[in-house]
DNA sequence: CCGATTCACTGCACGATGTGCAATTAGTTC
DNA sequence: GAACTAATTGCACATCGTGCAGTGAATCGG
């Protein structure tokens, strides 16, 4: 057995961590984020309140499930997409992923959230974390200035609506479809919006 | 001299109205939502702090400026545009008046919000209030059960990202671009992606 | 014109949020 | 085992957001 890198010291946050996460989750999609106090969180995750905030800057964050590393990890992702793959096509890899991963989480997540417009907001306020990295990328792989051309942003922001989309619609099918899925047709949909040129930038001829 | 209808009364609750978003855009634009207290605002506006929460229900609002009769205007306004207009075409009139009406709030705004991610999340909150009521009509003129199909949401979230990608680029290009030409010409990338009928060219209109 | 009513504004109280600070305890390093 | 590091905790405090009741001005009905 190979020994655990991490020592029981990180262990021990890491599971603090995930256990508030899910009291969050679980509370908030059974009665609402806003009518759970941080402090049932934390006392269902038998920790202080002092103790959550070390973890989670607010309770709607700890719904989101936004982890700072994660952008990072989203960049470098996008990053090592084939030069010739169009920045849809790329993006919709990426962010792809992210239903896929801990997808156990996604049906609490997705109720607690419809539950709550709020949660709507701050689930953007990640997004846009997100999406600023991204930007960054998508400019570099096209060669374009974001402050001087739309493109960047748009394609970005038109991908995590598809995202949103996506979220909203798999939700309101009662499961009948699945937001993976979905995402992905949504943008096939969009694919002729964003029709890669000959010198493979990915901008359309506009 | 025609006889305003509103009486005094009605008339100073809106300049007290006025008043109290103009001190929150003019403050937040300076110092950052963050940085300013509601009674900073309230004593800018010469009123208590009482009085601020009987007309925004948080600081973040009286920034973003979400008023609950714009969501009927808006579904009005969308449902009276002409019934051979695309979904998009559509949205593309209706979303770009949002810029033009009280456009010298936007500088401030704009700033304000640039200057503040969770302020991004306050004005997505009015915006999913916004699509809610979009989706209905848009659902309505195509005929399709937005439970089922993902086109109502997925147009809609499109065109919101086509708005907000405009805010930050033209941000971003320190007034060389005007959001509101920026969102037209974003939306005529998007069309050829909504476009019913399938153009031979597959270009769109440049 | 005058009494009754409505409503914007106000102060007060209170639970909840989010953060700085210092102490404690357990894990890690040398 | 001693020194160090970091997670957890309690406490204090400013701020937020809301319920409630009172006041005075605007409005309405006669």
């Amino acid at each position: 057995m190979v020994t655990d890198p991490i020592g029981r010291r990180e262990r021990k946050r890491l599971a603090t961590h995930h256990a508030l996460r899910v009291a969050a989750l679980r509370l908030g999609a059974e009665r609402g984020i806003r009518d759970v106090t941080v402090e049932e969180i934390a006392t269902a995750a038998d920790v202080s309140v002092r103790t959550f905030y070390d973890h989670f800057p607010s309770k709607e964050d700890a719904i989101i499930g936004f982890d700072a590393w994660r952008v990072d990890q989203l960049r470098d992702a996008l990053a090592s997409r084939p030069a010739d793959e169009t920045p849809l096509e790329a993006l919709r890899v990426v962010m792809g992923q992210l239903f896929r991963e801990s997808s156990e989480e996604w049906p609490l997540r997705m109720r607690a959230i419809s539950a709550d417009p709020a949660l709507i907001g701050r689930m953007f306020v990640s997004f846009i974390t997100y999406e600023r990295a991204l930007v960054e990328v998508i400019a570099e792989r096209t060669g374009l200035d974001p402050e001087r051309d739309p493109y960047p942003a748009l394609v970005t922001a038109v991908a995590t609506a598809a995202f949103r989309a996506s979220m909203t619609t798999a939700r309101a099918s009662g499961g009948a479809l699945d937001p993976a899925t979905t995402f992905d047709a949504a943008i096939a949909r969009l694919r002729p919006a964003f029709n890669p040129t000959v010198d493979g930038s990915g901008r359309a001829p506009c």
